[in-house]
DNA sequence: AATGAATGAGCGTTCATTCAT
DNA sequence: TATGAATGAACGCTCATTCAT
């Protein structure tokens, strides 16, 4: 699994305070990722740590500032991910692009991945944090995608390109509730990955930037 | 909004139960759409319903059941959306696809829908009743999605088919958390939607077969 | 089962009311036995009587009615019982207390007295309607005993015999928890009512007056 | 009133934590004994013990585990009582044998006792852990009984010496609910225990083995 | 007579949170 | 830091009872 890095909020503890924060961070996206958002309590939380509901509420003085943490947490080591996705130059940026969306999409089938965003993005609906968290990954996974269109488009406008990485940003998100880990057809996620990759390369390299304004 | 069709476990029931019926699971939906599932309490929908709890576990014994029948009901309805989308056989095979991307995308930015399905994707990772609710409606969507394609392209196999539907439907989808209802880039919906019928008309009509099963 | 005579309450009701109200009484009978009494709700007696919560309620204004009634009827079936224990004057008198005692005795091992009496004592603790049915009920059983007594001893005094009769009956009652139906030594019932039919003889035949006020 | 023993679960508590415990299960026999089952609730249960619900399903998970314990505290005490009847060797052991006896019927006039025994025969009918307690129990009086019955009666086989222990057991059991702790008849409990303890000891002394067995 | 619909109180239980130690 | 103890509100659900039809 992803490894949950701590916000600089956190910069100035202890060690060990550290450990004990990350522990239940850990523990904490265990149970919402396993049991849902409805069982993310505080008791399942602390239990699943071993530690005191007493000692989580020490450490995180309420629900609300536990999942604030969690969320930042989770987010940045997806966050992290995506910044460190090579922009080998020496490569044509179609397939630079077409890589990034074969990366993004390898990822869904984890445990992880299928289990957190859409409760993330059910939360979303009701919870400016989790909207915010929200907001913050897809910035940085849509600005990833919209260098490249740039750079394979650069006739484009920086609207149209905007337009168009989210777009296929959606897309490949909306793969997770279907062929996701576990779900009804997570066998078919190569093959699904491919249709994606060709449909997004062509439209990508295709699409006329009035196509993009016309009227339905 | 879209109507709550009834199941036909209450055909029988008088037409005073209907109503009480009728209105706990407009009343539950709107919960659920506004609030989120964790607000979905016995004691918030009667309050929304103007009954007393007891009355509501007179018409629904529990809240499995009132959950139950609540998802079933919703996604009745976008079933028979579904079932009414016409085959003017007059049109082109690919127009037709066209215009069913671009009704179910014209679906996203209401309330009801943005609100909903997030909800309905995090219920499905830990609530087999969900599940199966979920199978049902994108059974038909990718149905109705796949006879059309089947149609443009009569030389893939029916696998292929079904595996270029899968993807198209999840793209569509997954628009939802990002331009639907009150979400960051709602006002974008008109020119995402442009995209995806661009890209998804090219994507249908132009891929070979072999693509799909390509190695990365 | 022993039949449940109603009181002369509904002597003046129709022959369809009488019906209604005996199969109400049978049914609640059989929750009370079979279930316990924390499990004899309007609702239980209801579904098992076949009628509506509401019916019930016309019939049985409420539940203390419904109960008072209920254990003046399964009593009376009792007490009619041991009115007709027949005092045949061609046997001694001490054979016929014998008679009695197995009498008694061989009730116990049904589902019905098993069931039924334990919850009444508990009841009567509390509850003022079953302590006077309770009463009721044993005045009879003791009458019964006291006369045979009395035959038996002539040269005791009325307190004495009554004393004698309550102790009798008592011991006799006391079985029911240990040797009745489905209790864990419900097999020995024969034996120990030989037991109890040689003791009680003994000791109604040799006691002398003086024991039963002397210190312990 | 007798103490209630906590059970060794309790051994590594903390002793504030055992006074707590102890309280809420001296709260409940409390309620039990006054009020009875059907009024022994958590929040009477709290109420009495003066903590909040939340603090008593701290202590007691569930109402299950609460009862549970309650009923063992209760018996255990019991259980100890009879442990520690003395078996004065120089007294005969048909005179222990009476001793034995009227000190089981002295204690039936305490309102515990009047209140709780019946209220456990009436639970143990439905309730496998009222059942196995109540066995608990009675198997130590009639152990108690039936070793004074063998060392009177050495001429008995073991199976018959258990038939009269059994019988005298439930004989004298029986009694609670006749002159008991404010029954209609509780100022007759000594001259009963008189009529008792003699019609014991002739049928112990007395009785014939092969009348154990005799047919009726 | 009989039903179905409705209520409000109370049930056992879980929850986030607080506090003394 | 860490625990165990405590609270009060809210949870899903059942209850006896009432009432219009």
């Amino acid at each position: 699994m992803r490894h949950l890095p701590l916000s600089e909020n956190y910069a100035s503890f202890s060690e060990r305070s550290r450990k004990a924060v990350s522990d239940i961070l850990i523990s904490a996206r265990d149970v919402l990722v396993e049991q849902g958002y409805p069982r993310l309590t505080m008791r399942n939380v602390a239990e699943r740590a071993g530690i005191s509901v007493g000692n989580l509420n020490y450490y995180f003085a309420n629900k609300q500032d536990l999942l604030r943490e969690l969320l930042q947490a989770i987010i940045q080591g997806y966050v992290e991910d995506f910044s460190q996705i090579i922009h080998d130059k020496d490569r044509a940026a179609i397939d630079r692009f077409e890589s990034v969306v074969r990366f993004i999409m390898g990822d869904l089938e984890t445990r992880e991945t299928t289990g957190f965003f859409p409760a993330l993005w059910a939360l979303a609906n009701h919870d400016p944090v989790a909207a915010h968290e929200m907001d913050r990954i897809y910035d940085v996974e849509k600005g990833v995608l919209a260098d490249l269109i740039a750079e394979v488009r650069p006739d484009l406008s920086e609207d149209q390109v905007n337009i168009l990485a989210l777009f296929v940003m959606g897309a490949i998100e909306g793969q997770t509730v279907f062929v996701g880990f576990k779900r009804k057809n997570s066998e078919l996620l190569p093959v699904v990955t491919n249709a994606a990759a060709f449909g997004f390369r062509r439209l990508v390299s295709e699409i006329d930037g009035s196509e993009i304004a016309r009227l339905s």
